[in-house]
DNA sequence: AACTCGGGGCA
DNA sequence: TGCCCAGAGTT
């Protein structure tokens, strides 16, 4: 794994989130909408969406017609509106306005899963944190590193297996191989830089 | 475990 | 036209 990190650093030595956001809460909302769709989607709708709206409380007030126009662009509008003001509400009631740390209360928010908890622990507060998304899922099961589609499972062996200062850059780095070289329909195996490192290549 | 949500991008 | 995309909730 560190051998495979280190080629990987060599590769992509800029490799960090793609969503824009200016503090946690926006960061919680780019998130919720990142779900199923692209993240150049997601910066273009939330740069309008916090021209108009900015606190928890502003968009705890909003009503789901009103948001969904807001957020049609990258799919499943109505669940991530229902997420969001449901998400914002919560912070203001029970959180005091904040958004939570730990990885229990950020899951208790509507919309947040697993995978966006440990986003927002690790960019978001700088706190240990390994998301597996669809990308980290793939790249680790090809490698051999995951024997099941289980993210959960997952996560726990790239931790066993990572030093805990690495782990947001190994979720970046594996979330960007991903995306250059190691996509699911058709891997670009003849060019990618740890071939050589990897059980699952096609040749 | 399977199903649903969903518009945009791309082959 | 068909299929996939920085997932999560429900059945």
């Amino acid at each position: 794994m560190s051998a495979i990190l280190k080629d990987l650093k060599r590769e992509f030595p800029e490799a960090e989130t793609r969503l824009q956001f200016r503090n946690v809460f926006e960061l919680l909302i780019a998130t919720i909408l990142s779900a199923q769709t692209t993240d150049e989607q997601v910066n273009t709708i939330t740069r309008a969406l916090f021209k108009q709206y900015n606190t928890p409380q502003e968009f705890a007030g909003l009503s789901p017609l009103e948001l969904e126009p807001l957020i049609n662009g990258c799919g499943l509008f109505r669940n991530k509106a229902r997420s969001i003001i449901g998400a914002s509400q919560m912070i203001l009631e029970r959180f005091g306005g904040q958004v939570p740390d730990s990885m229990e209360e950020l899951m208790e928010l509507p919309g947040v899963g697993r995978k966006t908890a440990n986003v927002m622990l690790n960019v978001g507060f700088g706190k240990p944190g390994l998301a597996v998304d669809t990308h980290v899922q793939r790249v680790s099961r090809r490698l051999g590193f995951a024997e099941n589609d289980n993210p959960e499972h997952t996560e726990l062996i790239l931790k066993s297996l990572i030093p805990v200062r690495q782990w947001g850059r190994a979720h970046h780095l594996f979330i960007w191989h991903g995306r250059a070289y190691c996509q699911a329909k058709k891997p670009k195996c003849h060019e990618c830089p740890i071939a050589k490192r990897c059980p699952g290549r096609q040749t």
